[in-house]
DNA sequence: CTGAATCCAAGAAGATACTG
DNA sequence: CAGTATCTTCTTGGATTCAG
């Protein structure tokens, strides 16, 4: 049961998972990942305008999480893939019907959004 | 078709929308309006612990985005309620989504962090 | 009652330089 | 190639005060 009485407090699952996949590169990413594992570089290259600090800080926060699988070749020079793993997939799946919805509503909020600044 | 060659822009529906479910009140305001309007004293006490900067600001851009109606009634002392449009309501069951994954999934993503802290 | 304005602290994110 | 560290900038959110 969600929020019985009408409140949904600010510790809460929800808000967990929405300030995950709210950050600003986490979609970026599951996106990249879900056709298949990519080293760091490509990765850099795939996101594009990502920064290597938001890049490892974004993999680490969804390595720790378990949306991601780092990848470590014990080789010289250093290959590290990075991978979605079941849950990473799951969420991927979430946020395409976000994208969905959006893609879908768009239109009804930039209309929206022209006629209130018409307004003023 | 979203995101043709693996790379989702900075700017484009989904993020735009994510900004916006994104911010703190979002999906509470949109929880209390789910089951009727409220006027602007009854949302403080249903949104546990927001400010009245945070929850006209949060109103303000749902407004402007097409998810809420205000409306004013030419009274004294003055009277506003707060109402979901059909694109809020459409949203709301959106964010409904996402919370039933968050609930579904939050045992593993939490049984993961404490496997992480453990190996460092 | 409703809400706008101001000031301030904390966190997110970018740029850059450096290590193994 | 992969990753860390530091410094700076920008945005968010909170506290308080004032106005219609």
């Amino acid at each position: 049961m969600l929020d019985s009485d009408n409140t949904c407090n600010t510790d809460c699952p929800p808000r967990d998972v929405l300030d995950l996949i709210g950050s600003k590169w986490v979609i970026m990413i599951l996106c990249c990942l879900k056709s298949g594992p990519l080293r760091t570089g490509e990765l850099m290259r795939a996101a594009t305008g990502i920064s290597q600090k938001m890049l490892t800080q974004t993999l680490r926060d969804l390595e720790y999480n378990g949306f991601v699988e780092r990848i470590s070749h014990p080789e010289v020079p250093p290959r590290v893939e990075y991978r979605l793993t079941g849950l990473g997939h799951s969420l991927s799946e979430l946020t395409l019907v976000m994208q969905q919805w959006a893609v879908a509503n768009y239109p009804a909020i930039l209309a929206q959004r022209s006629r209130a600044v018409g307004q003023n």
